[in-house]
DNA sequence: CTCGAAACGAAACGTTGTGTTGCGTAATCC
DNA sequence: GGATTACGCAACACAACGTTTCGTTTCGAG
């Protein structure tokens, strides 16, 4: 029933590209209210109506640029729950380091009320889900205690992480290998380890 | 110099408590980006001259709103780290809860690029701090390792109720009674106390 | 190779919302 | 009582979203 395949002329999937890059450094830099979809065909020379053809809204085009720079990731499974907990926390640390090309106006802009049930949909819920299976896989192997909560664990790492990048921004940067020392020793604390 | 008193008619106090109630519950309803000041200037039955007299523009006065909202609290001083650790991080629960009359649209609009750096200076920059002399007195009676980033541990806290707050709003709501024990134990994680 | 369908850039348009200005009136301080 | 400023109201300029129309171009199918 469903036509899978199209008629007439196909989108242009370079132009697709061009335009979520583009949506995503404005994001970055100016931010989700000041993102101007006519600037953004100005600069890439093309219509508006070439960008309102692939998404109906501003926000919906918003969505999909980010969604576009971030990654799902795979699913750590090195066989240690602190290793693969800390892999998952690190993998939203370059997701958003990934987008970021000016500020943090992307990371930013996912919470704006219009664009962060596209991007919790389509992204959050899943990252979620996976938090979820390391955990229930650390239960299993009898590493972590059966009491705790997973989401206050998940939530936790994937709180400190965006409010560290949204509000420590200005502070003096820190390197990887510090970085993650840090979310090792806070992954050992929220599932139980001592020190 | 600065003159201490102001000429002609003064600003009418009750106009400006009432503009900002409006603002506050249109913001947690619609979000910032569908915020509209003509809506509200209309459902008060004022002008919007009486708006952009006191607000320069929406940014700030989606800010003043949100603030006038918030309480900075005082410093809890039980002489106890773990309880006071708990108890500054509950009024951020507070402040949210009390300011959430339709959806979670007020704390998301914290976010938006133009409003975060506002919020910040007048709120979020003053409860770091408070955090900070909260461990500061931790560690000045012995009751924490000294080896622990301060920070980390204040964003971490934080980080878990914004990120509880806006993500599982949906989830079947838990009691505060249970609430405050998850922040317990999750401070007691933190600090670094077995259990 | 030709036909149909849909994408493309360009331009014009309607609509909405921000923020400003000017007016006559009302309130407050000196 | 006079200067000063707030107030509601109306009109305004401006910017941006999203739509429509047009002539042109590109692709798939037969």
């Amino acid at each position: 029933m469903t036509q899978d395949t199209p008629k007439g002329r196909p989108l242009d999937a370079e132009l697709t590209a061009r335009v979520l890059a583009a949506v995503r450094a404005d994001l970055d830099e100016f931010g989700f209210m000041n993102l101007r979809i006519e600037k953004i065909a100005a600069d890439l020379g093309c219509g508006k109506t070439a960008i309102y053809r692939r998404w109906p809204t501003k926000p919906a085009l918003a969505a999909a640029a980010i969604l576009d720079g971030f990654a799902l990731g795979e699913m750590p499974d090195t066989g240690d729950l602190v290793d693969d907990l800390v892999a998952h926390a690190w993998q939203n640390v370059d997701n958003v380091r990934g987008s970021r090309t000016h500020g943090n106006g992307l990371l930013l802009a996912m919470f704006d009320m219009d664009v962060m049930p596209l991007i919790s949909e389509a992204f959050m819920q899943k990252r979620h889900a996976m938090g979820r299976a390391i955990l229930a896989r650390g239960v299993d192997r009898g590493e972590l205690r059966s009491d705790l909560d997973h989401d206050v664990i998940l939530d936790t790492l994937a709180g400190f992480t965006l409010f560290t990048l949204t509000q420590r921004a200005d502070d003096p940067p820190r390197s990887d290998a510090e970085m993650l020392r840090t979310y090792r020793s806070l992954v050992r604390a929220l599932v139980g380890r001592s020190t």
